[in-house]
DNA sequence: AATCGTTCCTGATAGC
DNA sequence: TGCTATCAGGAACGAT
């Protein structure tokens, strides 16, 4: 299930790969895993990788198509677009820069199998001018590629990213906006378990299920407790912590939890969720206090914590 | 306005 | 074995 570590991972890799490429072709396998005009983006260039909260930007500009028949008067603009990737529980983008790529073959075969692309669960293909592809899985089809198109002036996107999502997010953990005193201001607003504000995106952007269970576990706060009932010294240990696990979440290149489902972009597992000190832990030792670890559902999520040294 | 319940979807798993 | 029911979960949406 991918979150911020995890969709970071993905746009770091995909940087490197695919910015200043052009794009060949997109074939949409199933089309409600597209939204909008796939067409519009054929023959544009990647311009850039971007992410915002769990959703991963991919900028292309095309140049406008040249006159047929030399009777058009009307100057063209090149157009942006810009597609937008939520990879929600079981997404999966897969990069092959040549389809014999096959340096998976003796991983153990088991559900989300990356060998041999496009699989059972591929839901859309782009093509690039250099022959390599991207592959976009998604088992259960709850993520989805949205494509949006921008007026060509609007430069500055990041001042303007909630409107071209299309949704209000709240602040990035890793921005200046993620303060002490913004948490405080929403905090003390709402009486919801602390565990569903965190993972509120119009309130923190990129927290999901994981690295909320884990932020809290870190700040030694229980997860169903009150969000107005935190104390200053909490919240300020609460925001360093969830900084602290999104940043070891980066470092260890995401996750890969249970349901098998994330890969980066060449198809490797994450190695974050060898470090969980919570999550999925149910019934095991807790690394700081050596408490059993808990499991129980909180706004019908599994959420994992230790009874002993959260409070 | 804030919060809760439902829905989307597929595969694993349990129970018979 | 093979069937059915249940469960997991991000976030949009509708209901309260």
């Amino acid at each position: 299930m991918p979150e911020l570590p995890e969709v970071e991972t993905i746009k770091e890799g995909l940087a490197k790969r695919i910015v200043g490429v052009t794009i060949n072709d997109v074939k949409v396998l199933n089309p409600k895993s597209f939204i909008g005009n796939h067409q519009e983006i054929i023959g544009g260039k990647v311009a850039a990788i971007d992410r915002r909260a769990k959703i991963l930007i991919i900028k292309t500009i095309s140049n406008p198509s040249p006159p047929v028949g030399g009777s058009l008067r009307t100057s063209q603009q090149s157009a942006i677009n810009y597609l937008l990737i939520h990879l929600k529980m079981t997404g999966q983008l897969i990069y092959r820069l040549k389809i014999d790529d096959l340096r998976f073959k003796n991983e153990n075969t088991q559900r989300y199998d990356v060998e041999k692309l496009p699989n059972k669960y591929t839901r859309a293909i782009i093509s690039f001018t250099n022959g390599a592809k991207l592959y976009f899985n998604d088992l259960r089809k709850f993520g989805w590629m949205k494509l949006v198109k921008v007026k060509s002036q609007m430069s500055n996107v990041k001042t303007k990213i909630n409107e071209v999502i299309g949704a209000n997010l709240g602040p990035e953990p890793f921005s200046d906006e993620f303060s002490p005193e913004y948490l405080k201001k929403i905090f003390s607003k709402t009486v919801r378990a602390i565990k569903l504000v965190l993972m509120d995106q119009e309130k923190i952007a990129g927290v999901g299920n994981i690295y909320a269970s884990e932020a809290l576990f870190e700040a030694r706060i229980l997860p169903t407790k009150p969000a107005k009932k935190l104390g200053n010294s909490e919240i300020q240990k609460l925001r360093e912590a969830i900084v602290k696990v999104l940043e070891k979440g980066i470092k260890y290149g995401g996750s890969t939890s249970a349901d098998e489902a994330y890969r980066n972009i060449t198809g490797e597992k994450g190695k974050m969720q060898e470090h969980f000190a919570v999550y999925e832990r149910e019934g095991g030792k807790c690394p700081r206090c050596g408490g059993m670890i808990k499991k129980i559902r909180l706004g019908g999520r599994g959420t994992y914590y230790c009874p002993k040294c959260q409070k």
